[in-house]
DNA sequence: GCTATGGATAGCCTAGCATCCCAATGCTA
């Protein structure tokens, strides 16, 4: 597959062109980079297929790129992007993810100072040879050492939804094998938290050495680390690194149990099994010498006088409380979720076609989905204003009745994803609002408020009788920006009064409200909504990873909204 | 460089904000 790689050239392309102060141009490459990322059919097989011609036919590839593509599917590179990178050799990818940092900025710390990547960049600030160039100064340096610090601070794990894909792909053809008679992944993985530093499997095999043969030949791996019979560790293309270990029948059970974690909780699991007189190991559950249990997880927990607990609560926070009181509750589970609130079309940045959106909501297995794009404050996303949301209204009508002709149970909600401006208005008069199915409520700028001001402005939204969901809450996005500082029991008990739902944002990069704030939204009892902020069709499906921190944050099928039947949502929403 | 319109050429990705430097630039949504 060379759509990603591909994809990467393009983007890089244009931040290349960008330095050069060339216009649109970069927007063209931008564009053909989105294009790739979603692309389901390889660029490779296409042109294998039909040629230059059938290239052509993809969105955004007209005469130029295609021949690009064609160049690297030739000889693995782009003459063009080499020539550029030539000039400028940095690590675009390092540079550009501290914040603040751009194509111009890179492009000058590199003339002036040679700065190729993060490391020489961090020297430069600290030893202040920045803040002297012309165009730059004492802030400017400050705010480059804050944002390499964040970078550094995430940097080495992973973020759940890059990995969990490919984990699963790799899971597959592992099963495939006949020498693999159980196959688990374990950690932090498995527990589904939002980053993941890297990926163990555990295999049952009375034939290891195939296994590991196999598993360190993956097309992925760029390094072995080892290779045993026991135990092998690899490196990614993509930079994680992954174990495989094989343990014995007897010992599966308690080996993924202890290699899912937590330490924290594993800690608890072993003292309780010590105050039995047991011994708990990754071998099994141990009287004096003799194994009571290994073979299956829930054997472990049964040993120990527990019951099975849900990977994603093992975290030492109440979990085993909760069992030895009989009250450990049932967790929301995907099947639980009924419909999607938050998703856009191609009316803003969407990609995808309401009817596309609808079609594929509808394919698994909702009953409704609710388009929520964004509203004009936002112009580089077309955001919508009053009169596009009413030319929305209709397009949205027009489908709803095709669905109701065909008997389908299914129906597209309109929503809109409006901005809450600095005092805390919105961006969207009240008329226009009130013809909408729903209203979602979102910050979109000024991220660096105060921490008062921004309580102030979000809890001012909360109080607007149209608004019914506040979108992601902190802002955060994983690895790149730091969540805005908030009074969370303030906003709370705001929502609460005012009975406005909080968001749990699937998208992998936000994951907003995170686990331990759904706790708290839980405790303060209230009402949250699971949704995608899918841009394409085919994200709908990042619902999982909300689902997984709703679970890792206690909650249950009643305190999310979107597990209702329409009807239900309806009248829940009118309330 | 791509797309749409009309067969070569126009239009596209804008506006607010911070920073730097006191009008302009670069970054971000």
């Amino acid at each position: 597959m060379f759509n990603q790689e591909l994809s990467k050239v393009f983007h890089e392309l244009a931040t290349y062109l960008k330095m050069e102060g060339v216009a649109f141009k970069p927007y063209a490459y931008s564009k053909v980079a989105l294009v790739l990322e979603t692309l389901e059919e390889d660029v490779g097989e296409i042109y294998k297929k039909e040629g230059l011609t059938a290239l052509e036919k993809i969105p955004g590839v007209g005469k130029g790129i295609a021949k690009g593509i064609e160049e690297y599917l030739k000889t693995g590179k782009i003459k063009h992007y080499e020539k550029l990178k030539k000039k400028i050799p940095v690590n675009l990818e390092e540079l550009i993810a501290v914040e603040g940092m751009g194509p111009k900025k890179i492009k000058v710390l590199y003339q002036k100072l040679k700065i190729r990547n993060l490391k020489d960049l961090e020297k430069a600030a600290k030893s202040h040879k920045i803040a002297s160039l012309f165009g730059f100064e004492e802030k400017t340096e400050k705010n480059i050492l804050e944002g390499i610090a964040f970078v550094k601070r995430s940097k080495g794990r992973f973020l759940l939804g890059n990995i969990l894909p490919k984990v699963r792909e790799i899971e597959a053809e592992l099963k495939t094998l006949k020498e693999v008679k159980q196959i688990s992944v374990a950690g932090s993985v498995r527990r589904m938290r939002e980053t993941v530093g890297d990926v163990d499997f555990l295999v049952v095999s009375k034939n290891p050495q195939k296994v590991m043969d196999f598993f360190v030949s993956l097309p992925d791996v760029v390094k072995i680390w080892s290779k045993g019979t026991t135990r092998s560790s690899v490196r990614m293309k993509d930079g994680f690194g992954m174990d495989l270990r094989v343990v014995p029948e007897k010992s599966y059970g308690s080996a993924l149990q202890y290699f899912t974690g937590s330490k924290e909780h594993n800690i608890r699991t072993r003292r309780i099994a010590m105050s039995k007189r047991l011994k708990l190991n990754e071998y099994g559950v141990f009287r004096n010498k003799k194994q009571i249990a290994g073979k299956t997880e829930a054997k472990v927990y049964k040993a120990i006088g527990l019951c099975w607990i849900p990977p994603e609560i093992r975290e030492n926070k109440g979990e085993i409380e909760a069992v030895l009181e009989g009250k450990l509750p049932k967790f929301i589970d995907c099947k639980d979720i009924r419909g999607d609130l938050h998703s856009h079309s191609t009316w803003s940045d969407g990609k995808s076609s309401i009817s596309e959106m609808a079609e594929a909501a509808k394919s698994m297995g909702y009953g409704y989905l609710g388009i929520s794009d964004h509203t004009k404050f936002l112009k580089m996303v077309h955001g919508l204003n009053e009169r596009r949301l009413s030319l929305q209204r209709k397009e949205i009508e027009k489908l709803n009745s095709k669905f109701k002709k065909q008997n389908a149970r299914f129906r597209i909600l309109q929503g809109a994803e409006t901005n809450i401006l600095d005092k805390g208005t919105l961006d969207i008069k009240d008329q226009a609002l009130e013809k909408l199915d729903y209203v979602i409520a979102g910050v979109h700028s000024k991220f660096k408020m105060k921490k008062r001001e921004v309580t102030e402005r979000i809890i001012r939204a909360i109080k607007n009788p149209n608004v019914d969901i506040i979108a992601h809450l902190t802002g955060r996005l994983l690895k790149h920006r730091e969540a805005y500082q908030i009074d969370l029991d303030k906003i709370l008990r705001a929502a609460k009064e005012y009975n406005v739902i909080l968001e749990i944002n699937s998208f992998p990069e936000r994951l907003d409200l995170n686990d331990k704030n759904i706790r708290r939204a839980k405790e303060a009892g209230v009402k949250m909504v699971i949704n995608s902020d899918s841009h394409h069709k085919d994200y709908l499906g990042y619902i999982e990873f909300g689902v997984a921190q709703a679970r890792r944050g206690w909650v249950e099928k009643k305190d999310i909204i979107n597990t209702r039947p329409l009807a239900k949502l309806l009248t829940f929403l009118k309330s």
